[in-house]
RNA sequence: GCGUCUGUAGCUCAGUUGGUUAGAGCGCUGGAUUGUGGCUCCGGAGGUCGCAGGUUCGAAUCCUGUUAGACGCC
């Protein structure tokens, strides 16, 4: 199969994180140099950011959802792909839906659980009658409550429909569990997800046979197994060692509902076991915590809602640590939001207060300015955290540059 | 001058035939937010019910007076 995508590592060893490295993911649509944080654009477009945006901000990669653009996968095809339809040039992830296996079953409705106190604790999921996503052996029925509309979203569907959308990257077909759920279901979960991985490899394989006029799409599978060490290795040998046709997956998506807690063991877990010369997703997370941890354990690219989400919230990111805008003391406030920052929206000098003001304004024109100028600085945040990881492990002064973030970031 | 209507939280208002510590939305204020059903979610502060009397076991609610505003009529 001719693939023009390939990953490889232009880091030395670091005898104290053997999985750390630095490398390049060579897409059709461009280069992505690693680590680094893909945006989230479910719907095809990021929120509040727009593609110029996205360059000035030093973005490498979209990061869109195959559920969600599953009734517009047709149009995106015809207009020429994700890159094309969406105004973004560059390099496109897509998810494959199957967070929303559990976000809108189990967990419908709440914040995703982290904390362990709710580990094995069946009462705090969603009752069946009452999610709008049933999973199945055979895969997904998504319900709209409002359309009445039922989709039976399959691994041959979910793959079948990111064909269409064309990304970079696509993710296969994977039962996201709950923190909640027991270690039973998670055997079940992970079985269902193997399953599902070998059953999107073998319709990934048809479609790109199918689809010989585009540019070749890789495929990560997605490793699961809750927090249970013994699953997670189940699920990288798994997941690794799978074959169809004599093709395997190109890369790894590193799945599931993680704590701080446990995200060390667990990582470290499933990465000691994939073969180091392929590249590996962090699905969801990105708290300069959590990418510490990722990268040291062999995490290359990371994608989360967080900082575009919060920053509509108010919460800002800052080298000094974050802080919530909304609060009356910023009110008068004429200092930026972060005064090392080099983000457009810092770079302009816009003030806390300025910023304060429109976001907590009646009109919703200025919540539309707040929302642009917060979301770029949060994601530009993430994103240089990102490079300066990367310039910190190609040079060999990693340690020194976690250590100086850390101590400001987290005093 | 007379008549009618209206005065309840910072704002807009609910308050059932009088019945425990008078509610809501917005605003204010604090927190949450991790492969986006989110201008979302959770919490907190804030009122001697225009004022003064009266009836009653008990009044935001009924009666009287008074005051402020709106409208109408001479």
């Amino acid at each position: 199969m001719q693939r023009d995508f390939s990953f490889e590592i232009v880091s030395q060893p670091n005898p104290n994180y053997p999985l750390m490295r630095a490398g390049i993911i060579h897409t059709p649509h461009g280069d992505i140099k690693t680590p680094n944080f893909n945006l989230v654009g479910t719907h095809g477009h990021v929120k509040f950011i727009s593609p110029d945006d996205m360059w000035t901000i030093h973005a490498q990669v979209m990061l869109s959802n195959g559920y969600h653009l599953f009734r517009r996968a047709t149009v995106i095809s015809a207009t020429g792909g994700l890159a094309k339809w969406s105004g973004w040039n560059g390099p496109t992830f897509t998810d494959s839906g199957g967070f929303q296996v559990m976000s809108l079953g189990s967990g419908l409705g709440k914040v995703v659980s982290m904390d362990m106190v709710d580990a094995n604790d069946e009462s705090k999921l969603r009752e069946p009658d009452e999610r709008m996503a049933l999973v199945d052996d055979e895969g997904v029925e998504f319900r709209d409550p409002y359309s009445a509309r039922i989709i039976k979203f399959t691994p041959e569907l979910s793959i079948e429909t990111q064909h269409k959308i064309g990304a970079d990257i696509m993710m296969s077909f994977d039962e996201l569990t709950n923190i909640s759920d027991t270690y039973d279901y998670n055997v079940r979960a992970l079985e269902r997800t193997r399953r599902w991985a070998e059953r999107g490899l073998r319709e990934h394989i048809r479609q790109t046979a199918l689809r010989k006029d585009r540019p070749y799409q890789a495929l990560y599978g997605v490793l699961q197994g809750g927090y249970y060490l013994d699953l997670r290795a189940k699920a990288a040998r798994d997941i690794s060692s799978m074959t169809v046709d004599g093709e395997g997956f190109d890369g790894f998506g590193l799945g599931g509902v993680l704590t701080k807690q446990d995200l060390p063991s667990i990582l470290t877990t499933m990465c000691e076991i994939l073969p180091n010369d392929k590249p590996r997703h962090l699905l969801g997370l990105s708290h300069p915590d959590d990418i510490f941890v990722g990268v040291e354990t062999g995490s290359d690219t990371f994608d989360c809602v967080a900082p575009t989400r919060e920053a509509r919230h108010g919460r800002i990111y800052a080298m000094d640590g974050n802080f919530n805008l909304k609060r009356s003391e910023y009110k008068d406030d004429d200092n930026l939001l972060d005064k090392d920052c080099d983000c457009p929206t810092c770079q302009a000098g816009h003030t806390k207060a300025e910023l304060r003001a429109l976001l907590k304004s009646s009109d919703i024109a200025d919540h539309a300015k707040a929302y642009n100028l917060l979301s770029t600085h949060n994601a530009r945040f993430i994103i240089r955290l990102c490079e300066q990881i990367r310039q910190a492990i190609i040079d060999g002064y990693y340690d020194e540059y976690k250590q100086s973030f850390v101590k400001r970031y987290y005093r």
